[in-house]
RNA sequence: GGGGGCGUAGUGUAGUGGUUAACACGCCGGCCUGUCAAGCCGGAGAUCGCGGGUUCGAAUCCCGUCGCUCCCGCCA
């Protein structure tokens, strides 16, 4: 080794001891004779003394020392004068004085500041991913990342679970997202796919035996990106057979809790977490990914309002619309502009506008709508929504989605406003009772609305034959402050289900067997019953880190274009590359130079 | 596919039609033996993302384009 020591360890009860360290230079400070080097390595920084009059040679060589070379010293531990320590550092007590410095490597002026406060544009971070890496910032996430892996792996060992690897190169289904397509060189024209989830994968295993499974798998989705969506991406992936939703709920609500106490500083504000079924979170929150570290309930008052004279309310009631009601604490003396900006939230999320009503301290009301309702019912109202003085009652009249959209969105945008979030607090909720199916309108027939091989509540699949809509699912999602970060089923196993739920989406015998002949086979074989669920490890690392997107918990992410800054993937290949895969280049008409026909 | 924000020295920003484009950090040089975001003095460094247009004159206005980002669509 090239060092005796980290940077991180030593303490005045080293004092005496000659240490060798290596590590970068995180900053030089010169006086004249004497040079203080804080040298810099992934345990932490310990500050180096060079003393011309004691060691000349050293001294001479640290004069040419700048940022981010690379160095190892040589040298004692002393404890510092008590006014010379630093108690901003751990290792602000001691000191190393140099007797000898080498410079391993010499380094360029870095583009982007590792030791400064600046936070250069996310352009040049990713261009030099390598040296942002090298901030304190995306060394504590990425190691946090390796922690958080390494407790998952250890909770499900010691629980009988086997990390078993399937494949990347698989089998293009075209359900759900758009798949990566990896092209075939010994099968001309055919394609490999790259997995969107190991989903079929481990129910096969349960087939297999195995009973209980995990990975942390490597998913892909050709898709658009968003803050907490890359292209590539990392699942908690698990199956487990002879097993009922209880179960996989009891064993992820262990495992959250103990990780988040375990391994990181923030506080779980919910145990157990609460249970909310998809209908009760769409009528108390609008949304079934609610952030529960704040209240904010909506509430309906379609019923109150249709007995107004305002006619888009009455109207909408009229239609089978709904008007519901969300009560901005303290708001009552909102500026016309900042009602216009909520108003702006509400339109963007597809809302024809914005009702308000403001109760003012002195109990006076100021409302476009007052003149359009009697005292009775504004008092109603006032009493159904539990507004008080100062408070602004915001209400939205449209189709139930479209109000629960505008109104969780306001709902959002207040908690931010009012500083209502906690952002050391991680609150889980279940999520439970989902519809099996979703109506695709323009297909004119039933959508699986998790996948076609959720299994229905037993208590419902009467109703498969009669009213497919009001089956519910064993679907459960865990969601954590507004982020959905696991999501999984207890699967259908019984044969006679399974041709029902494929006769409901559509699926004939022969298109089953066609894209999921290997699965439909396997489970002739004795499936044994069973479920699982897939955490967004990302997202999780993400919220443990306290970060505002994924990107900053992955060590190479890709932009919002999918494109990979550092290597400039993707890129263009050699046409032998080309020609032994049997493809031809086919791009579209558009106009030259841009190289990105599509 | 659509909408919003951003793009000015290495980095972060200011400058919204008129001298030589400003400030901080960083960088280079000098001084300095107790600093730790060291200090003081001096210096270099920008075809204002790119292309076109309007104008006597454009970082600034207009059109196009590229890149980063947020959101909608999309993501079973």
């Amino acid at each position: 080794m090239l060092k005796t020591h980290t940077c991180g360890e030593l303490r005045t009860g080293h004092a005496g001891q000659r240490v060798t360290l290596a590590g970068w230079v995180n900053r030089r400070r010169e006086h004249g004779g004497l040079i203080f080097i804080d040298l810099r390595d992934r345990w932490g920084i310990t500050q180096v003394v060079v003393d011309a009059s004691r060691t000349p040679e050293a001294h001479a060589l640290a004069l040419r020392v700048r940022g981010e070379y690379v160095l190892q010293v040589e040298g004692v531990v002393q404890v510092r004068a008590p006014e010379a320590v630093n108690p901003d550092m751990p290792t602000g007590e001691i000191e190393v004085q140099a007797e000898r410095i080498t410079i391993l490597n010499p380094a360029r002026t870095p583009p982007i500041e590792i030791a400064g406060e600046h936070e250069a544009n996310e352009e040049v971070r990713m261009r030099y991913r390598y040296l942002d890496l090298r901030r304190a910032r995306m060394q504590r996430n990425l190691i946090l990342r390796h922690q958080v892996t390494l407790y998952i792996r250890n909770f499900l060992s010691e629980r009988g679970f086997v990390e078993i690897e399937t494949p990347i190169l698989f089998k293009s289904t075209p359900e759900g997202a758009r798949d990566y397509l990896v092209p075939s060189r010994l099968h001309p024209g055919k394609f490999y796919a790259l997995p969107q989830s190991p989903q079929q994968l481990k129910q096969l295993l349960m087939v297999a035996g195995y009973e209980r499974y995990f990975q942390i798998a490597r998913c892909f989705r050709d898709e658009d990106q968003r803050g907490d969506r890359q292209p590539e991406f990392t699942q908690l992936d698990l199956e487990m057979s002879f097993v009922e939703r209880e179960d996989i709920l009891n064993l992820i609500e262990e495992l959250m809790t103990r990780l988040i106490e375990d391994v990181s500083d923030k506080r779980l504000v919910t145990r157990p977490f609460p249970r909310l079924s998809y209908a009760e979170a769409l009528e108390r929150f609008g949304t079934d990914r609610p952030d529960v570290r704040f209240g904010l309930e909506l509430t309906d008052v379609s019923d109150i309002v249709a007995r107004s004279e305002f006619r888009v309310f009455t109207g909408t009631v009229e239609a089978g619309g709904k008007v519901r009601a969300l009560v901005a604490p303290g708001c009552a003396e909102y500026s016309r502009r900042q009602i216009g900006e909520l108003e702006d939230i509400a339109r963007d999320a597809g809302a024809k506008g914005l009702a308000t009503v403001a109760v003012r301290a002195d109990g006076t009301l100021r409302s476009p709508l007052a003149k359009f309702f009697s005292e009775d019912v504004m008092a109603e109202l006032i009493a159904a929504v539990e507004a008080t003085p100062g408070d602004l009652i915001l209400m939205v009249a449209d189709t139930p989605s479209l109000v629960n959209e505008a109104l969780s969105a306001l709902r959002v945008e207040l908690a931010r406003r009012l500083n209502l979030v906690d952002p050391d607090e991680m609150s889980f909720c279940w999520i439970l009772d989902f519809p099996l199916f979703e109506w695709n309108e323009e297909e004119n027939r039933w959508d699986p609305s998790h996948h076609m091989f959720t299994s229905p509540r037993p208590e419902d699949t009467p109703l498969l034959d009669t009213d497919p809509g009001a089956v519910l699912s064993q679907q459960y999602d865990l969601v954590c402050n507004g982020y959905e970060v696991a999501g999984g089923s207890i699967r259908i196993h019984n044969r006679e289900i399974q041709e029902k739920v494929f006769a409901l989406i559509g699926l004939d015998v022969e298109d089953a067997r066609e894209r999921f002949g290997h699965l439909l086979d396997a489970f002739e074989y004795g499936a044994p019953p069973h479920g699982g669920i897939a955490a967004g490890l990302d997202r999780l690392v993400m919220l443990m880190a306290g970060e505002p997107n994924i990107r900053e918990v992955i060590a190479f992410p890709k932009t919002q274009r999918a494109a990979d800054l550092m290597a400039s993937a993707p890129s263009e290949v050699d046409p032998e590359q080309l020609e032994e895969l049997h493809i031809c280049i086919c791009l579209d008409k558009k106009p030259a130079g841009s190289g990105k026909g599509s």
